[in-house]
RNA sequence: GCGCGCGUAGCUCAGUUGGUUAGAGCGCGUCGCUGAUAACGACGAGGUCCCCGGUUCGAAUCCAGGCGCGCGCACCA
């Protein structure tokens, strides 16, 4: 061995957060990230694509995860020799970010932002993007997330919006892009629609007038139908009254006010009593009878002007186009009155009648859509005597009105659940039509479920679950948005004839002829040479640009007004990324589709949707071609492979008891509360501010115990909970473990100079057991103790079963089996191997094994766990391959151990287990007799439920005997004082066999003694049973047999054995036990005194009684041997002598001892 | 209302094609061990496997119904 220190103990105190800042600046200094793409340049393409965050809120204890997952995955991939690009992204258009504008420059609504300008507010929009840019660089690089930040792609930049425009200019060109109306919510002092989501975050409880109003029928008199409405705004609107056509209705007399009405039948008694007004049935018939019927519209303002004009129908006639009854199957008794008041302008379903009703009509916008609304949400002129007037502000005087004009027949208050504006909490929505743009995605429904049953999906029932769903009831895809700062949709009309282009990129744009507008920009751009080129392709610059019109000479060709859905700029990320097909059509081919992506479940409809959706329609087949035979262009799935689909992040606070102040840590919860609080789970919210920012997390304890947390403590799918003990709970429970060991190789390490990596003259690299092997001190593992081929054998089942898992994304399943060999490694291989460290001869084979078997071990591990907990890996490879020429700078460069180079010895690996076990039961043995560890005993007795093992186990009595304590160990199998059997039947081979008659069987073998059939089905092979008459041969594998420990022995009974002690105590073994237990006191004297591992000593033990001091002469070799002491003594300390009070045995003593240069006698 | 998921120890979660003694970690309690010590080991208490039916020789597991929670969709006329 050389002289050379190869290892240094490790500091005790490690500070996890400061090592990873260490580690961090390593990587940047030395461009690790690079380099472990440089070094897999020749390797498979493994394809991630990063799911572009909005750049425009800070990075919160989600994203966290979302990153750790897409970080675990590269890295695994990387070191198992695929080539991992990773391309960062941004998603920088949407409302979000101009809402941030709007606060900043203290303004609100289009109108707003228009008189504030458009030029002037796309720019700060632009600006604004990067506002917490730095934030969300910071936790990704400190969460050791490796991406490619300098190469993002960002979604307003020109060539990603080239990309898209591209992609939209296909679609239209396929004709799947189309202009339709929508009834959409509708935020009318901001002048624009919400999304889906952003009304479900506005809804609140509110109290509407609830109105019943009279619809007098036609050609009835005194006779009317009684609708409900909670929008009394939208009766001026109104156009049809609709039934359920298979629902009966009753005429009623209404003594009250002596009338006939219509309403549900099923509703008569509720409404009766509601209304307290007295309901005589005169008649009851079923909706489709009243289909059809016309009724008095509740005001007047469009039957004055449309009258009873009538209008063509297809199936010949003509007829009243409004007014009418109409039938509908989602009508329901479930409240109003059973007749529902359509306003076709204000709701979707009501909007859906129209269009069918308009299917029976000559003319195609008949009958006409009536909306006294305007876009402000303010009456028109169509509704005089409101005009002006804000819809919600007429509820009430339109119900005097009605009241006024006997129209109304009862009214009171009703509570629900509303939506209002989520960033203006006091604007209200309503529902209003708006005309948009859609893509056709209903014709490849078919063709996105068919591609989506190729994509991995964890877990898998997303795939046919949500997800399928979803595509199941898929509508067409409203893409137009009436906003400022987004892609522009580039579609240009001809103002005189109406036709329309789409543009595919800018360069094709400024082509056409007769091009004006473009100085625009030029000017702009000259005023400000600041602006970022991509702004040209923008509102309000693109706006300005026209052309000639082709379709009529002298036309201009003009843009539309919209900006595209963000989904739809996000979904069109995998080529658009790339500015495909504009160019890097190289990068695009080779990075499509992806292998992996990774996001949470609230991006099924998002993120997940918007890119199958527009790559099967880009490079798929429709449901059309596809009935056709005509195949997709590019073999589903695409684009992506395998999703992993993460739970929700959960956040845990305390809140105290009346709910006012909230705190994060239990202890704050004390402090100010004493006892008085609770514990909350729940969704994360800004608002409220239950969870602790990851950078507190980081710098508390470091990004892996996070990362740990993350990946070990349940499936990625599951929702998790951001819990702050639960991550510092990681690191004692694997981090610290691990360290642990660590510290321990490490101590002895440099106190017996172990350097044998450094015997290799040359050719390292990464440390693998061929490299080790050229040691010369390196012995085969085959030469080495069972104990050691017992830990690379477990080393090699891990590696193996980590590259399985994690092969197939199984990352929680990974984390289970390397959590269990660090612990096999911390608890059983080294504890059973300290000794070996400590012994005197430096050189003897067996130390140097057991340093190599440890070493190696490390090593992998090292690898092993450097895709989860990277930062702890590489500070473990660092101090593993210490100042070894050649080995490589970052365990992150190396090969993942696949544990080909050692098979896995199974009958090993299951022996050990066993012998665990037996060690275990023997100590929970001793604790039922209350025999502690430390007090030796004569004898343990291990009966064995078979007894092929137990010429393995005699061969390793050295190991149970120091478990244990005890002189000797007895194995056997079958008949033992000490322990009884039980016979049961083997339920899953007989249960097929002999089905009902099991309990019986299981009664009957339960009845005669274990012993007993044991002893007949060892000399017969088999045992006959009669059951019901019948005769049931049974062999050993029918029944299983299960040895329990009889009662009044100290013994323990496991699964495969019984173990029980002999628990006589002979005055020797009591002597030896005082031993031990002066042992023990020196140690934690030494310890005390803050003594060197390595310094000699001389002990005092003053006041013994004569029978311990006897015991303690008799044991001197023994206790100087495991003290390193050199001499025992009884009496006469020095004066100077600190002496501890001691307990030993039943006595007191004093305990000194001293620091010498002798050597052991 | 519909869909998907979840419901197992005080907490966080495992639990294989159904197999008869349901596990882990944390926390709690007791004891032990101590040249890894801001560790470690053992043992214990703690379970109506959400409820109710059914299938089966046998159900935490499969089926039907219900309850609760989460997410999504629709509706809220």
């Amino acid at each position: 061995m050389t002289d050379l220190t190869m290892f240094h103990a490790v500091k005790q105190d490690t500070k996890f957060p400061q090592l990873e800042e260490q580690v961090l600046a390593f990587w940047k200094q030395n461009n690790i990230y690079q380099r472990s793409l440089d070094l897999r340049k020749n390797g498979k393409p493994f394809v991630f694509f990063e799911g572009p965050p909005t750049a425009n809120g800070l990075p919160h204890p989600g994203h966290c995860l979302t990153r750790a997952i897409k970080d675990l995955f590269p890295r695994y991939r990387t070191m198992r020799g695929y080539l991992c690009e990773r391309k960062a992204g941004w998603d920088t258009h949407g409302l979000p970010v101009e809402v941030e504008v709007c606060k900043e420059l203290g303004i609100h609504g289009k109108e707003e932002i228009e008189s504030y300008g458009i030029e002037g507010f796309v720019q700060k929009c632009q600006q604004s993007v990067w506002r917490y840019m730095q934030e969300w660089e910071r936790v990704t690089e400190r969460l050791g997330f490796w991406i490619d930040l300098s190469q993002a792609y960002v979604t307003y930049h020109q060539s990603y919006i080239e990309s898209v425009w591209w992609s939209l200019k296909t679609l239209f060109d396929k004709g799947l892009l189309y202009r339709g109306h929508k009834i959409v919510w509708w935020w009318a002092q901001g002048g624009t629609a919400l999304s889906s989501g952003e009304v479900g975050q506005g809804y609140r409880q509110v109290a509407d007038p609830s109105v019943y109003v009279r619809f007098p029928l036609e050609g009835e008199p005194n006779t009317s139908l009684v609708v409900w409405t909670t929008t009394p705004w939208t009766l001026p609107s109104n156009q049809f009254a609709a039934v359920n056509p298979e629902l009966e209705y009753a005429y009623c007399f209404d003594e009250t006010s002596s009338e006939t009405i219509v309403i549900a039948k099923a509703l008569v008694e509720s409404l009766s009593e509601k209304t307290k007004r007295k309901l005589a049935i005169v008649k009851v018939v079923v909706g489709s009878e009243l289909v059809g019927k016309f009724y008095v519209p509740p005001f007047d303002c469009y039957s004055k002007q449309l009258g009873h004009a009538e209008a063509r129908l297809k199936s010949g006639g003509s007829q009243r186009p409004c007014w009418r009854v109409v039938a509908a199957n989602f009508v329901t008794i479930d409240s109003g009155t059973g007749l529902v008041h359509l306003a076709p302008a204000f709701g979707e379903v009501d909007y859906e009648v129209l269009t069918e009703e308009r299917l029976r009509f000559v003319e195609p916008s008949v009958p006409p859509l009536l909306c006294a609304v305007g876009p402000n949400g303010k009456f028109t002129a169509d509704f005089p005597s409101h005009e002006g007037v804000w819809v919600k502000d007429a509820d009430k005087t339109l119900q005097r009105f009605l009241k006024d004009a006997g129209k109304l027949w009862h009214q009171e208050q009703y509570l629900h659940d509303y939506p209002f504006c989520w960033r203006a909490s006091e604007d209200p929505l309503i529902q209003y039509p708006r005309e948009s743009w859609f893509i056709r995605t209903t014709k490849f429904r078919d063709s996105m479920l068919e591609n989506n049953k190729t994509i991995g999906w964890l877990p898998e029932h997303i795939g046919p679950g949500r997800f399928g769903n979803f595509l199941e009831s898929n509508v067409d895809w409203a893409l137009s948005r009436e906003r400022y700062w987004g892609t522009p949709l580039p579609i240009w009309v001809c103002d005189q004839t109406s036709q329309m282009e789409a543009i595919g990129c800018y360069e094709e744009l400024i082509a056409k002829p007769g091009v004006q507008g473009t100085e625009v920009w030029a000017n702009a751009k000259k005023a400000n040479p600041e602006l970022e080129d991509d702004l040209r392709v923008h509102k309000p610059y693109i706006d300005a640009v026209t052309y000639d019109s082709p379709y009529a000479p002298g036309a201009r060709m003009r843009r539309v007004t919209e900006v595209i859905d963000c989904w739809y700029d996000s979904g069109a990320m995998p080529f658009a990324q790339w500015g495909y097909p504009h160019k890097n059509a190289e990068s695009f081919n080779s990075q499509f589709p992806s292998d992996f992506i990774s996001e949470a479940i609230d991006q099924t409809r998002g993120w997940f949707y918007s890119q199958l959706a527009i790559s099967t329609m880009l490079f798929g087949a429709s449901d059309e071609d596809t009935k056709n035979g005509k195949i997709a262009e590019r073999a589903y799935p695409h684009p992506f492979k395998n999703c992993i689909v993460l739970g929700l992040m959960l956040a845990e606070w305390y809140e105290s008891k009346d709910g006012k102040q909230r705190f994060l840590t239990e202890e704050e919860a004390k402090t100010a509360c004493g006892t008085d609080y609770v514990v909350k789970t729940g969704k994360m919210s800004k608002q409220l501010r239950n969870y602790r920012s990851p950078q507190e997390i980081f710098d508390k304890y470091g990004a892996d115990a996070l990362r740990w947390y993350l990946f070990y403590n349940q499936a990625p799918w599951n929702s998790i909970l951001y819990s702050e003990r639960a991550i510092r709970d990681s690191i004692s429970e694997f981090i610290l473990r691990l360290w642990n060991s660590v510290s321990f190789f490490s101590i002895y390490a440099e106190i017996d100079g172990f350097a044998g990596p450094s015997e290799i003259a040359s050719g390292l690299d990464q440390l693998t057991s061929e490299e080790l092997s050229r040691a010369k001190s390196y012995r085969p593992i085959e030469q080495r103790s069972e104990l050691d081929r017992w830990m690379m054998s477990e080393l090699a089942a891990t590696c193996r079963d980590v590259v399985e898992r994690m092969d197939r994304y199984d990352s929680y399943g990974a984390c289970q089996t390397l959590h269990a060999f660090v612990d096999a490694m911390s608890n059983w291989y080294i504890r059973r191997s300290r000794s070996r460290y400590w012994a005197a001869d430096k050189q003897s084979a067996d130390k140097l094994d057991a340093y190599w078997t440890l070493y190696e071990s490390f090593v992998v591990v090292a690898k092993l766990i450097a895709p989860f907990t990277p930062f702890l890996a590489e500070s473990l490879w660092k101090l593993l391959k210490g100042d070894l020429a050649g080995v490589r700078d970052s365990v992150h460069l190396c090969d993942f151990p696949d544990g080909g180079a050692i098979a896995p010895d199974a009958e090993l690996n299951a022996r050990m287990s066993l012998l665990r076990e037996i060690a275990s039961l023997g100590r929970s043995a001793r604790m039922d007799s209350k025999l502690k560890v430390r007090q030796p005993l004569q004898r343990v007795e291990v009966s064995l439920a078979d007894d092929s093992q137990i010429q393995w186990l005699r061969k390793h009595d050295d190991i149970v005997r120091e478990e244990l304590n005890v002189d000797e160990i007895h194995y056997a199998s079958g008949a033992s004082p000490f322990v009884e059997y039980q016979v049961q039947p083997n339920f899953r081979r007989l249960g097929p066999k002999v089905g009902p008659l099991l309990p019986k069987l299981k009664q009957q073998l339960g009845s005669v003694s274990g012993a007993t059939l044991l002893e007949e089905l060892t000399a017969n092979g088999k045992i006959t049973l009669v059951l019901d008459g019948k005769s049931i041969e049974l062999d050993c594998e029918d029944i299983q047999v299960r040895m329990q420990a009889k009662a009044g022995w100290a013994a323990a009974q496991g699964k495969l054995c019984v173990v029980a002690l002999n628990t006589e105590l002979t005055d020797a073994l009591i002597r030896r036990g005082i031993a031990k237990d002066a042992i023990r006191l020196v140690q934690d004297l030494r310890k005390k005194r803050d003594c060197n591992f390595t310094d000699r000593i001389e002990i005092w033990i003053l006041d013994a009684p004569v029978a311990m001091r006897e015991a303690l002469e008799e044991n001197q070799v023994f206790i100087c041997t495991e003290t390193l002491g050199v001499s025992i003594h009884f009496d006469n300390p020095p004066s100077d002598l600190e002496l501890d009070d001691c307990e030993l045995g039943d006595s007191k003593v004093r305990i000194g001892l001293r620091v010498t240069t002798a050597s052991l006698a």
